[in-house]
DNA sequence: CCTATCATGTAATCCGTTACATGATTAT
DNA sequence: ATAATCATGTAACGGATTACATGATAGG
């Protein structure tokens, strides 16, 4: 008998649910348009995790019967019950971020200041692409759950790309 | 023949050991007064990912006589220029902010606005709570490299603490 | 000397990624 | 019809986490 424990893909799983996705591809392509964007995995994620969330009953799954047969799935009492709980919960983890950039930065002593500089510019570069991006959004988007998460991302890249740019400036 | 790609993990190690860190454990106490913060592992990455290195040929081991007998690595050269090419690679991934609290402010729509509220006064108040470490560190740091990476951290967590501050104001 | 804690690892497991494969639909 | 692409998965592998275990050192 296992008993896997619930990560955070599947809570991203059973919220996509939530909010009315019932296939994989459905999910895949939410996520990719929201979600995505600060917290990506691969799509066969999407495949896999659904057929534990029924294992453990939390998901109902269904197979069309023509077509592509594809596998259908909606909500279980127990599954909003454990979404529900998890929303509720106090969060604990530290949240980390996982910035190639800045380890790049951290350790760069062996770097010039030219170096440096050209690092900085392309992560500023990269910031501002998805600051665009969210700015975008932020018109589009009507959820206003999803809404304020675009905000904090719009106010991250914001930030981040100001840090670079001060960095370009003046190099450590 | 196993040819394992080179993760961040063994960037940190090997960065680690450039800056002079030579055991496991060693690198253990460094990361977590400093890159630890925002890129976290468990303690035995840091045994095992050495191992990995020292067959790749970036990592010298040599046995401690006495005591505990403990493994203490030292960069070769190849080790070394494996470093600085990273160092110097463009970075193409995406950063992502893995943040399970901005996970259920997105999938909150099942909250009430009190809940909400509760949910960003907690996380405000982690993030200041971590605001404050990095003003600390802010002061002792003398490496300027890991100067600037505590200022983007810095930076980072003021902006978060401002983020939840507002939603926790005005619950969407 | 005895105990608590520090320090150093190993083992097992599972999650996540990469790569592969194939069936269905759409476009030409 | 045929090719291209969309959609739906599976398999294999390795990295990361959790849990376990034990030896060394320091403090009383």
């Amino acid at each position: 008998m296992s008993s896997p424990q619930l990560t955070p893909v599947s809570y991203v799983v059973l919220g996509m649910v939530a909010e009315g996705a019932t296939t994989s591809y459905d999910m895949k392509q939410k996520a990719s348009r929201s979600v995505g964007y600060f917290w990506n995995f691969p799509h066969s994620q999407l495949y896999a995790e659904p057929g534990h969330l029924v294992e453990l009953g939390l998901l109902d799954e269904e197979r069309e019967a023509e077509g592509r047969r594809r596998r259908v799935y909606t909500l279980t009492a127990a599954g909003r019950q454990a979404l529900d709980d998890w929303l509720r919960e106090p969060t604990s983890e530290q949240p980390q971020i996982r910035d190639a950039g800045l380890l790049k930065l951290f350790f760069g002593e062996g770097l010039s200041a030219d170096e440096v500089t050209e690092l900085a510019q392309a992560q500023e570069e990269a910031h501002r692409a998805r600051l665009a991006v969210y700015e975008t959004k932020a018109d589009t988007v009507t959820n206003p759950n999803h809404a304020a998460v675009v905000r904090a991302g719009l106010l991250h890249e914001r930030t981040f790309a100001e840090f670079w740019r001060e960095v370009a400036a003046t190099p450590p």
